[in-house]
RNA sequence: GCGGAAGUAGCUCAGUCGGUAGAGCAUCAGCUUCCCAAGCUGAGGGUCGCGGGUUCGAAUCCCGUUUUCCGCUCCA
């Protein structure tokens, strides 16, 4: 029946009523761009994400959660934590600082890897990175080339031949191998990491500063994408640290203290939810990618020899953790790495169609004994493990499932954006979060703010917020306040009217259906119980 | 990082030739209605992103800067 007939059915036997009305997702025609603009949009009116330090303009690429962004933060991370931690007994947690002896960047790779050529102008204080600005010299000869060629074209009209000309003009091939010649030499100080060498092409070649127009260069340098600050007083080179760009080390760092005092035997894990920082030179896409952010990343130590199969379990256990959602398969998919990290000897990753495409969510990595034969190294500590089936020692093999929160976030209010059309021409937007990860389980909504309506909610809120996020509110037409909890996709509201006063019984209306049920007020808890149940 | 575009109320936007800042929605208070956003009355809210310059006078013109978006580039 309709909802407007509802005032007529009320009485003893009432016992359900059906809403007709039809839910027609309209978002089809919608370009993913502006889906995108949407999603930012609504995550701010809402209160989802807000830009970090607005009111002074704002910190590029980094943004804070608001009061039902965090909502949905801590359950993901909770969803994550259980599912890694808590239901398996040999994975155990870890909450490592971010501050981390300078000498473990080095070890792990960071410190090399994470680095680019940088060179400044001395006049302009500008900065440059070195091989680009050797390429955009290698393009003005490239220019030169091209001039010829079209100069050639013009004098010889028809019968020019383009290909004859790059061939045999005498000019054209100075330039060609004067380009050829820069090229190798670059690449080669590139590899090498030869700064000096680097310098000296650029105080070769002449090349002078867009701005400034002046050849007065620093030497080159390596820009860290790490960012450093300094601990102590003194602030001279000794006392950098880093702010951690991950926080697998934290676990690498710690592996013998908690396989030790855990008397941990393999195969076993550690897991850990922690912030890390990077120094992006190009960090956009909303908190797709932040020069901070926080992992979920769970490293598992095993036997070398038995990390491939390692790492199919973990592929197909990841996986099946982002299914459990209920968010479509279809928005998943695997993808594997051409290009192996330095650390690596397998990678894939698992990738969400956002808005933008489909882009790495989680990466699940195979990444050997890498790390802790790197901290081994260069610490000079045994870090070995006795394994008593084989009576041998040797350095564990690592895989590792690392995922972004914030994507994961991003992944599932992209998959929870919902705009629909609705009988009567009317429109509402909804987030259909999976129930379980909704920051608001139920919305407790007196139908009038008058004859003790609300003191009856207040009841009922105060019964229920023991167990689950609840929010009451009084004010404005109860459809408006439907509407609102649909966009911020809280599952359940309990609405109180009169008929609650002499019976007991409450309306309680679904998200996603808006189907209306008539239900005694003792078996809301119940009904939102299980519904926020997860299924695996 | 480079190139382009934009920034006016919480949101979407208007603002003419340089002459004291506007609308709709939202918010708040009261009334009314009471199961799917739309009633009435009233109120609050803006250093026009920020800084400088030109001008008697700047939201408007110029320069710088910052943020966002688009493209390129980068992404262990």
């Amino acid at each position: 029946m309709c909802v407007t007939s509802l005032r007529g059915r009320i009485g003893p036997n009432f016992q359900s009523s059906t809403s007709n009305i039809q839910l027609i997702p309209y978002f089809c025609i919608m370009a993913n761009e502006d889906i995108f603009k949407k999603i930012i949009a609504h995550a701010k009116e809402y209160g989802f994400v807000f830009q970090s330090s607005e009111i002074y303009d704002g910190m590029a690429a980094v943004y804070d959660y608001g009061q039902y962004g965090v909502e949905l933060k801590n359950n993901i991370k909770d969803y994550w934590w259980k599912s890694m931690v808590q239901y398996h007994e040999n994975i155990v947690g870890l909450d490592a600082a971010i501050f981390m002896h300078p000498k473990v960047w080095k070890a792990s790779g960071h410190v090399d890897a994470f680095n680019d050529p940088m060179i400044d102008n001395k006049d302009s204080k500008k900065r440059y990175r070195a091989d680009e600005l050797i390429e955009d010299h290698l393009a003005k000869i490239q220019g030169k080339i091209d001039k010829e060629v079209t100069k050639a074209a013009k004098r010889f009209g028809e019968a020019f031949d383009e290909k004859q000309f790059l061939e045999t003009n005498p000019r054209v091939l100075k330039y060609t191998a004067q380009i050829e010649d820069i090229k190798k030499r670059m690449v080669s100080s590139l590899e090498k990491e030869d700064l000096t060498a680097l310098k000296d092409l650029i105080v070769e070649l002449e090349i002078f500063c867009p701005i400034s127009g002046s050849k007065n260069w620093t030497d080159v340098r390596q820009f860290n994408l790490m960012f450093a600050t300094q601990m102590g007083s003194l602030g001279d080179e000794n006392s950098k640290v880093y702010l951690r760009p991950e926080t697998a080390q934290g676990i690498f760092v710690n592996y013998l203290n908690i396989q030790k005092t855990g008397r941990m035997k393999l195969p076993f894990g550690i897991a850990q939810i922690g912030k890390a920082f990077r120094n992006e030179i190009v960090a956009r896409q909303f908190i797709f990618r932040m020069r901070e952010f926080e992992q979920m990343e769970m490293q598992f130590f095993v036997r070398p020899g038995t990390e491939k199969e390692w790492f199919e379990y973990w592929k197909d256990q990841r996986m099946q953790w982002h299914l459990a959602t209920g968010i479509p398969e279809a928005n998943y998919r695997f993808h594997e790495h051409d290009k192996l990290a330095h650390y690596a000897n397998a990678a894939f990753d698992i990738e969400f169609n956002f808005p933008m495409g489909f882009k790495e969510l989680e990466g699940i990595h195979s990444r050997t004994d890498f790390d802790l034969g790197a901290h081994q190294e260069f610490t000079g500590k045994k870090i070995q493990y006795f394994d008593p089936e084989t009576n041998e020692s040797y350095v564990p093999y690592v895989v590792e499932t690392s995922i972004g929160l914030d994507r994961t976030f991003l992944a599932v209010m992209t998959a929870a954006y919902t705009e629909e059309k609705l009988e009567g021409g009317s429109e509402r937007t909804v987030m259909k979060i999976p129930p379980f990860l909704a920051p608001i389980k139920a919305a407790i909504l007196p139908l009038t703010k008058k004859d003790g309506l609300p003191e009856k909610a207040r009841e009922i809120i105060d019964s229920l917020k023991y167990d689950y996020m609840c929010f009451y509110e009084e004010k404005d037409t109860i459809g408006k306040r439907y509407r609102r909890q649909d966009a911020i996709g809280t599952p359940y509201c309990i609405t109180i009217d009169h008929q609650t006063l002499e019976d007991d019984t409450v309306t309680i209306r679904e998200r996603d259906s808006m189907k209306q049920d008539r239900i005694p007020i003792e078996k809301i808890s119940g009904i939102i119980a299980e519904k926020i149940l997860v299924k695996r």
